[in-house]
DNA sequence: CGAAAATTTGACATGACTCAACTGGAGTGG
DNA sequence: CCACTCCAGTTGAGTCATGTCAAATTTTCG
């Protein structure tokens, strides 16, 4: 875990071995069982997740009954619902494991005291953070322009390891789609 | 110009006049007439804006002909096309102003300068990068699970200033609704 | 005032949803 | 190893929200 989160953070600036110590101490190492809620629905979200090992999918149960999926997350992401994170707010979705899931998790506290200990991990979170916005205003695109088979096919041919990884229903979740919907459109 | 940074930038984190000073020697003040365009689509963003005075709107337009409008920002916004500017990649959409606007413009590597010179700076837009993340999940939430009316009203109700700088047919694209069934929508 | 732009109206079309029933594979237990 | 259940996925009929297109009307502004 260590080696990894090394590599990781190496991406974006320099830390050495005492940096990467510093993090690891100030978050602990914990495995979810497969279905295991990392953060309960209407609860304060406490952690930012660094998934090691495993998937998780973050998603809402509506009033009506109906699970919606806002996003999936696999080794070497973060997951977090932020808004609740930052503002200490009850998150109005939850995060669940889909597999046996193995995370490194940092309270806003210790995060906070790492910024302070450690400038370059604030260097390394702003461009993470500026990433995700990329990667965000890609999907949004996707969503607002493109019809649901476009969006099933750009699916599947960006993220292929996804579409084997999680049960069909769930991704059409996640492309708002209905699963009867999708299943009209991989028929073709 | 440079009392109003002063004033933004301390939301986040303590700047002296100092600091001020330099960024505001590593930008370049210019104004945008109406209509007039801060990146055109298919060109590399060179720039980062922060919008003094004004309003503009990021959008692109499709092979069909549609304008398909993916954000607005007033003052006290930045504004870019992240991924052109930092992948300088050409950018699939443009930045147009909507009334004559006012920014400081700053170029990535005069950024990156800054962001050597005066570390707060990358805390600041760790944060700032951190608060768009969120308000772009809220904007995603209400698009996936709302129809248009919902989205309409959320809009009128968050954005009050928007819906009444900006015309009807513009808003109708933000929210990915055609003019004509907004219009329908306003009847009630 | 007059032209261009924005908004509204109405007839018709369609992508995607709902609901209910059916199929098939993956356990589970006797 | 069969019978039974459970859940994901499929199919089909009917429906609805929203889109398209074209024309009429209103507003904006030089």
């Amino acid at each position: 875990m260590k080696n990894q989160l090394y590599k990781y953070l190496n991406r974006y600036a320099k830390f050495d071995n005492v940096d990467i110590e510093l993090i690891y101490k100030n978050g602990v190492i914990q495995t979810y069982d497969n279905k295991e809620f990392l953060l309960e629905q209407n609860s304060v979200c406490k952690y930012k997740y660094f998934i090691s090992k495993g998937l998780v999918r973050q998603y809402k149960v509506e009033d009506s009954g109906n699970e919606n999926i806002s996003a999936f997350a696999i080794e070497n992401w973060w997951i977090t619902n932020l808004d609740s994170f930052i503002n200490e707010t009850n998150s109005l979705n939850a995060i669940q494991a889909l597999e046996e899931t193995t995370v490194l998790q940092i309270t806003k506290e210790n995060l906070e005291h790492l910024y302070s200990k450690i400038p370059k991990l604030e260097r390394a979170f702003r461009i993470i953070s500026e990433n995700m916005l990329i990667a965000f205003q890609r999907k949004n695109e996707l969503h607002m322009n493109k019809n649901s088979e476009k969006r099933y096919y750009n699916f599947v041919e960006k993220l292929p390891n996804f579409s084997q990884r999680v049960p069909q229903y769930m991704i059409a979740s996640y492309l708002n789609i209905t699963p009867e919907y999708l299943s009209e459109i991989r028929k073709k």
